[in-house]
DNA sequence: AATTCGATTAAAGAGTTGTGCAACTGTTTA
DNA sequence: TAAACAGTTGCACAACTCTTTAATCGAATT
């Protein structure tokens, strides 16, 4: 990193033209949002959030969700570990089968959540 | 892509492994998710995500926001752009200044409930 | 009209992510 | 115990993303 990578106040706008006061107090609550960032990650990608939100509506096995999003096994496999890997999704092996299921209700509130959004947005708020 | 690049049905699991009323079921559900992706997309990033929780608390210009997170101007100026692309949040303009805010209602659920996740996986529920 | 200031854009480079294919586990059935 | 089957993992490569620096834009001040 250069000799002032990170932006410092006092480097960016001659420390006068942000608002200290809010910045001060909003600091210690930003902190709250570590983590955000990967959590948005895991379903960052057309592929994953299908998964996600299809997994909101039943429980399924890998190879039902390859053929309900159109994609290989590996593919479903590689996306599945990844929302394993964000706690979204847990699964329970049935014999040779595993089947994959959403983590809890907040997860399936999440999806929701962003699905109303999207339906909003493509409605009649037209921009 | 190859001979058979995406999976269909017969090549996956002789098309038996998976189960045809629930994946038939659900086909029509799923196109619901379409554009969730990209939704997440904008969020799925440490920065961005802590720009659009402290944007869930106040209106910030730029230059409060670089300060606050510890990033660039032209860094903060990028993600806002992302941001703003995915309807996420809206600005306006005040002499020389931009001041940013949450574009609507739902963001802020969301913000919220993702919060929330994180908070609960973090807390008692160890695993 | 020239300068200053907040913000955006451009370009280049390092790093990350998703995909396809092949090889490999682990469980069940013959 | 061998074969079949559902999933997982490893690897190579293309595509995308984020950061930094420098240049540029546009509103407001002088």
């Amino acid at each position: 990193m250069g000799k002032r990578g990170n932006a410092r106040p006092d480097d960016v706008c001659g420390a006068f033209c942000f608002d200290p006061g809010k910045v001060e107090r909003l600091r210690p609550e930003v902190e709250k949002a570590r983590g955000l960032g990967g959590l948005f990650a895991a379903l960052a990608d057309e592929t994953r959030s299908r998964i996600a939100f299809a997994l909101s509506r039943d429980e399924l096995c890998v190879c039902d969700l390859a053929t309900l999003i159109g994609i290989s096994v590996p593919a479903a496999s590689y996306h599945l570990r990844l929302l394993r890997g964000a706690r979204l999704v847990k699964y329970r092996r049935d014999g040779k089968k595993v089947y994959y299921s959403l983590d809890d209700s907040h997860v399936i509130e999440l999806m929701e959540q962003a699905v109303s959004h999207l339906v909003e947005e493509g409605g009649s708020k037209a921009r």
